[in-house]
DNA sequence: TTATTATTGTATCATTATGTTACAATAATA
DNA sequence: TATTATTGTAACATAATGATACAATAATAA
């Protein structure tokens, strides 16, 4: 998997892939009532971005996604949504990849692909922090979740998209029942209000939300989770539907 | 501004654009309770689209969709929103493209830009009916408002593009405000409810549908519209607000 | 001029959804 | 066995929406 990227420094026109087209994954989880993303660091040179990465001739982009996607997590069958497409002129900006590539002991032409404008597809993932398991490449330092309330300075508008992202699974969140991808498979009302408080940033009032969450009718009641705490043990609840 | 197409045409590599690019506009209307979109036809090969085109190599992908808005409608400081980008493999098939080009007497290699497989950024505006003037160009013969209910053929994936563009907006009706983009300036509460009713493909109520609108302080009571009916006459309204 | 007709604007009440408070149930500990 | 903290949910209050009813009023006909 990693020559990939061997492919993309060594080949100057970009064969095999689909010029100017890049995809950006903004990959959250959740943990210790923080959501975080995944960043990466590239090697020597300190810059974070978001896991991304090319789509080849044959692939449809969804699939490009998936694999971009499988390779930072390990993780197949993960919920993905593409959110926008970013493609400002702005965006164009050859200095931080040349230092990657330099630090890499590459030096490529100016006319060389990866230095083009590049049109950014931008997909949010919701993965169970605790499957995900994230893999620097050969091109990247390390690979690790960042609390989005605290993040590093970030590559190009990379910080944009994903506050993009963001601002589209708070809309989603309503009308849409993703909450459960980012929890493990068995959870508590707490931390499923937990998560919701913390993807809206809003306290939400306890009877009302179990009310509502119970009300739609997709969450199937486990065990009992004694958690040694001096009081009634909560519920553990595991989301059941048709679609996930 | 005809000159766009000769200049995709004559140069095979398609300097100045982004490569493998496009873009595809959803223009809405809406007149006599119908839904509309604007079509058109390429010379001579009958094949109905949507508006599109391609991105400057200067040029904001929002901007390119402006561009292209404007050229086909006349307008500008419309309602216009992406709302995805369709990118599998099938989409790539010459054959249409090569009878369009073929139509106008040009007969491209195969490795001809405009042969190569694309991405397609979707957009989707509502115009004013009774503002937008459809109008064809060079390479085509007609530009014209289609009924939703009652589609031509279309090219390869526009009929998923459109159907992606409407779910959208019946998503998007509720929680934005977006509507009064497609009625003139002035309305009445039942043209406008009805433009709800045809978006959402559903009756509502009328009472509740008023209050709601009303509740929302958007609304201007401009003056009575006598329609010449044995009825009382009904209030126009028109959209006011910071945004729009 | 006045009755008739159709449609509008809105008040009213019914129902449902949501906000808020309260309290019994219950694990762990003292 | 009492105490403590937290959970699950009942109960009530308020707000939003669904549904019905009716007065207001342009045009037309008597």
């Amino acid at each position: 998997m990693d020559q990939e990227f061997k492919k993309q420094e060594t080949n100057s026109t970009g064969t095999g892939y689909l010029p100017g087209l890049a995809i950006d994954t903004v990959i959250f989880g959740f943990h210790e009532s923080e959501l975080k993303v995944l960043l990466l660091t590239y090697k020597n040179t300190g810059f974070f971005a978001l896991p991304g990465g090319f789509v080849h001739e044959d692939e449809d982009i969804n699939q490009a996604a998936r694999r971009i996607l499988f390779h930072r997590t390990g993780l197949k069958d993960i919920y993905l949504e593409q959110f926008y497409t970013f493609g400002d002129k702005s965006r164009h900006d050859t200095a931080p990849l040349k230092k990657i590539m330099a630090a890499r002991g590459f030096f490529p032409e100016d006319n060389h692909w990866l230095l083009s404008r590049f049109v950014s597809i931008g997909y949010y993932a919701l993965v169970d922090f605790t499957k995900a398991i994230p893999s620097p490449d050969s091109i990247s330092d390390s690979c690790d979740w960042f609390n989005l309330t605290d993040l590093p300075g970030l590559m190009q508008d990379h910080q944009h998209i994903i506050a993009k992202a963001l601002q589209t699974i708070q809309l989603d969140l309503d009308h849409k029942l993703i909450g459960f991808n980012l929890l493990p498979e068995h959870f508590t009302m707490g931390e499923l209000q937990g998560l919701y408080e913390t993807i809206l940033n809003k306290k939400l009032l306890r009877a009302a939300f179990q009310r509502k969450m119970l009300s739609f009718g997709v969450l199937e009641r486990i065990a009992k989770k004694w958690t040694g705490g001096a009081h009634k043990a909560p519920y553990l609840y595991k989301f059941i539907s048709g679609s996930k």
